[in-house]
DNA sequence: GCCGTTTTCGGCCCGACTGTTTTCAGTCG
């Protein structure tokens, strides 16, 4: 069995946990910490990085000792490292640091002193009162573990973009209402446009004596007070998603915007630069000794360390301090580049809008073009089309074009990609569209030679235009499929074709990484939104914001041409 | 455990809030 990036970053958390909890060296805890972060960010597979001998050395924070143990995961699937480790302590140790309250030194104190190792130990000692009576414990500890525990409550729950964006935007706009307030951003992974977010922060600035700290514990949201301070307070929404606010002098603005944006990993880089220069940049500025010399701007603070500004959405230490540097910052697609959607469902099958009502709710988005791509015969439940019965949309769309709307109907078909890699409807009928885009609706679980070549022998359809939704993942529902993403890519450059960026805030598939790795390969990514209703081509800031994630310019994105330039393009993608 | 325009040793980002304390450890971001 394979070892994914995942499963080698997994054994470096769970070293860096358990040797905290035994009180080692925080900063070799950290590097620990570092490297599963790094790894699990990567692009590329370790394991093929392996098997083509390549130096992990490299990577930033892999030394010999962590690249050693890379190759030691990756040949057994674990390290001797940690099986020591689990035989010092029970592994079940780590479960426990992910209950609200608990950390490291809390977790070593119960062990020591109760040994408790387990959740269902932890929970019978705290209901016989035996954990308030330990140092450093007390009462108040005590209940919320109880109540943690009772409702399942972890640290780590995690909330798609587009859902922490419907209770996110109303704060904000509440917050906007409140006396004195000033400016109102959300920033953290938010800003980043991370798929994912685990909690939302908010960085305001208001005249002094604003009721912004009461008013923001009072949001009629609000389930439970965390924590709350003059500068900082903590709520959980009833929708179960934490809010951080964090009110800062406006002069303090730009550096606690980028203080509180992130991510961990690129604020440490930029902080150790600032080092470099003997300045310190905390959330309050940019300083030098005590005197304060800049911060009420993002690009105040990137200037004290001689960077231009860098987009959030490139903000991970992925390499973006070293381009920013060299003064290659790409300049990232906005969503203004858009000139239309190339993934587009109707109710002939299983949208809700007619052909009609999609291609004129497209075209008030201000799109030159929309293609209109149905499911295949295949996806039965979603009453897939056949060949007649595309035919006959084709005709519709052919009428509907010569009425001359102001925005030109591409004909396509969102097709089927069987288990042996052939296409669901015939070529004859592929032949009369303008775009064929191409995905896998079934069989996710081919091993990775047999997915990747199923994939690569329909990409040798001559009528295949674009791979959709490429790794077939749903964000915190279904894994990515087995593919050699790099094979794909490099395919799609000698045939020609296009790679999608499904922008549905359930895929946003292509992953930023793929976006990287498109873009270096030279293939155009199509940005579309796979809308099954009018309001879903609302999900294109999604799409943007992957793209953007991947470092993608408004060239490297197939719809950002103008109809003339697509159709070229479509044309020469069907190779001779 | 990593790393080097101050360095092959001695550093490693920085601050707010809570709860348990009576000056601060622990957790969190």
């Amino acid at each position: 069995m394979a070892v994914h990036n995942a499963d080698i970053a997994k054994v470096f958390e769970e070293i860096a946990d358990l040797l905290e909890i035994q009180g080692e060296n925080p900063f070799r805890i950290r590097a620990y910490r570092n490297a599963s972060r790094l790894i699990e960010g990567l692009g590329v597979s370790i394991g093929e990085m392996i098997e083509k001998n390549e130096d992990l050395t490299e990577l930033p924070g892999i030394g010999k000792d962590l690249a050693g143990k890379i190759n030691e995961v990756v040949a057994t699937g674990t390290c001797e490292a940690l099986e020591k480790l689990r035989k010092q302590l029970p592994p079940t140790l780590t479960t426990l640091l992910r209950i609200p309250g608990l950390g490291p030194k809390r977790v070593q104190t119960l062990y020591r002193e109760l040994d408790i190792g387990t959740p269902e130990q932890l929970y019978a000692a705290a209901h016989e009162g035996k954990i308030s009576a330990l140092p450093h414990f007390g009462e108040k500890i005590e209940t919320t573990i109880l109540q943690a525990m009772e409702k399942h409550v972890e640290k780590e729950a995690r909330f798609k973009l587009a859902t922490a964006a419907q209770y996110a935007e109303p704060l904000k706009s509440y917050l906007e209402t409140i006396p004195g307030v000033n400016r109102v951003v959300i920033a953290g992974s938010y800003r980043r446009a991370k798929e994912t977010v685990g909690d939302i922060d908010v960085l305001v600035t208001a005249r002094r004596g604003s009721p912004v700290m009461d008013r923001f514990t009072e949001y009629d949201e609000v389930e439970q007070i965390l924590s709350k301070g003059p500068t900082r307070s903590t709520v959980k929404l009833r929708c179960g998603l934490q809010v951080d606010l964090r009110f800062v002098p406006q002069a303090s603005f730009g550096a606690a915007l980028h203080y509180f944006t992130g991510s961990k990993a690129h604020n440490i880089a930029i902080r150790r630069l600032g080092q470099q220069k003997r300045l310190k940049i905390n959330e309050y500025g940019v300083f030098r000794g005590t005197k304060r010399i800049t911060g009420e701007t993002e690009e105040s603070v990137f200037r004290s360390v001689d960077l231009p500004f860098i987009p959030p959405e490139m903000r991970e230490n992925r390499g973006e301090i070293e381009a920013a540097r060299a003064g290659k910052l790409p300049r990232l697609v906005e969503i203004g580049d858009i000139r239309g959607d190339l993934h587009v469902h109707t109710n002939a099958t299983d949208g809700h809008n007619t052909l009609k009502e999609m291609v004129e709710a497209a075209k008030m988005r201000g799109y030159e073009y929309v293609a209109i791509t149905e499911h295949s015969r295949r996806v039965t439940v979603a009453k897939g089309l056949d060949p007649q019965r595309l035919r006959k949309q084709i005709d519709e769309i052919d009428r509907l074009n010569e009425k001359r709307l102001g925005i030109t109907v591409l004909k396509g078909i969102e097709v089927d990609i069987l288990e042996d890699g052939k296409l669901d409807l015939p070529d004859s009928v592929l032949s009369e569209l303008d775009l064929v885009v191409c995905a896998v609706h079934s069989k996710f679980d081919l091993p990775k030679g047999r997915q990747t070549e199923r994939v690569l022998r329909a990409m040798d359809n001559r009528y295949f235009t674009i791979l959709a939704h490429p790794t077939g993942r749903l964000i915190q529902e279904r894994g990515p499929l087995e593919l050699d993403m790099l094979k794909v890519i490099r395919k799609a450059r000698e045939r020609g074709c296009f790679l999608e960026l499904n922008a549905h805030p359930e895929r946003l598939d292509l992953l930023d990484v793929y976006c990287q790795m498109a873009r270096d390969e030279g293939v155009a990514v199509a940005v579309s939104t796979d809308a099954h209703s009018t309001r879903d081509y609302d999900y294109m800031k999604y799409g943007i914001g992957q793209a953007r994630r991947g470092w993608l310019e408004a060239k490297d994105v197939l719809n950002t041409k103008g109809l003339a330039d697509l159709e070229r393009l479509l044309k020469a993608a069907r190779g001779a």
